[in-house]
DNA sequence: CACTGTGAAGAAATTCACAGCT
DNA sequence: AGCTGTGAATTTCTTCACAGTG
């Protein structure tokens, strides 16, 4: 009997929710998602089954957000599902902006994924004159120029950078100087950002390598399901 | 035979380099792949400015691969270029298929980055018999059941899946059955494969969501650079 | 001296194991 | 009984700090 100071039950501010635990919880918001018409409570053994990860670290992940499941029973689907889409903020709209309208941001801006769950694409930018005025996936395709209006009059907060290597530390300083404070770097290179914004970085490539590794090590690979990004 | 069970000094890529390491590894790579015309040397502190970490990690991590720099003076870039190439397994040639050639497919089939170190595209497989035929990338689109002989001509031991998250499970089932034994999976959906068979997982909508919950938070972010994936 | 390489300390993440609720 | 929630143990990762070397 230990009355530890607990971080206190303040849902939708408070809690401290590890890092490794925060790039879960989108993995069992799909998963939850999938069987949601089909089941209308599940255990942990069985989120974890459908997670790829194992049932101690579901129920410790979910702990964090609070005491949502019910004992002797497991987790109401719709109820965590509600939890856990608040804790990541996806009750809200998040206008999301992406630049480059080559390969890769075209794909993006088709990629249903993004538009499914609170993200919606508001704009297309592009340096090329040439596609400035085009429409690609419905979008307008607008010039970077004018990013700072754009992020303004549209609410901007989150940018996807898919254009080559050379340009990104560009775009991203203008991107922070615009007002964006999340960004997400599809372009192979490092870039530096001010303190108040946040990159993530998805490199196709360095996906490849690595799993080249373990290929060619002797084709043992960490962990016994997938190893997601984190 | 040999007295140790597990991580002995596998002839070829020798001691046991932790997970988080080889994770890193890509990124040392191309930090040096773009320096390397302009420095010779590079100190850990300057690598890690390149890379976005910082340089005890830096060390750390190079000395697990052995001990390839000089007291005093840095790591020669060409000679650290190799040796982790070698250590990724990027010296040889790996054949890959990407499976599914739909927008995603189609920016993976032309992004420069893959072709780029040691991977080379040699086979877009599809369903859709309006794709089969069809030159994509300068690439003809295989049908998939034709899949076990391309596997077996062209050498293919990893994959690419960029389909529909309905059909992915199909899909690494005949991936693995066909003698494939790494996949990157970009579709949606956690699947299932043998334990010979590694997948790693690429998701972009995870992506943005973590995004998402770092943005709603408060806006501070994990580390002072760019959260990779690892 | 400048910088690497690395034991050791510290922090974070994972897993165990079981008390406690329904 | 069945399953969650969580302290505690364990493992993994990061950072420190400095001995050692070119």
């Amino acid at each position: 009997m230990s009355p530890r100071p607990s971080a206190g039950d303040r849902p939708g501010s408070g809690r401290r929710v590890p890092d490794a635990t925060v790039a879960r919880l989108p993995i069992y918001l799909r998963a939850l998602f999938d069987v949601s018409d089909r089941e209308r409570t599940v255990s942990s053994e069985r989120l974890a089954a459908l997670a790829g990860v194992n049932a101690a670290k579901v129920r410790k992940d979910l702990s964090y957000l609070g005491s949502y499941g019910t004992r002797g029973v497991g987790y109401e689907v719709e109820y965590l599902l509600f939890q856990i889409s608040r804790e990541l903020g996806l009750t809200r709209d998040w206008p999301v902006a992406i630049v480059g309208v080559g390969n890769l941001g075209q794909a993006l801006a088709n990629y249903d994924g993004f538009s499914a769950r609170g993200f919606r694409i508001v704009a297309l930018v592009d340096a090329d004159p040439a596609k400035v005025g085009t429409v690609v996936a419905g979008h307008p395709v607008t010039h970077i120029d004018d990013l700072p209006a754009l992020v303004e009059s549209a609410g901007i907060a989150i940018a996807v950078i898919a254009t080559p290597a050379e340009v990104a530390q560009d775009v991203a300083d203008r991107l922070a100087e615009a007002g964006v404070r999340s960004i997400l770097n599809f372009a192979p290179a490092v870039i530096a950002v001010p303190p108040d914004v946040t990159v993530r970085k998805v490199d196709l490539a360095v996906e490849l390598q690595i799993l080249g590794f373990y290929q060619q090590r002797d084709g043992t690979h960490p962990g016994v399901g997938q190893k997601a990004s984190g």
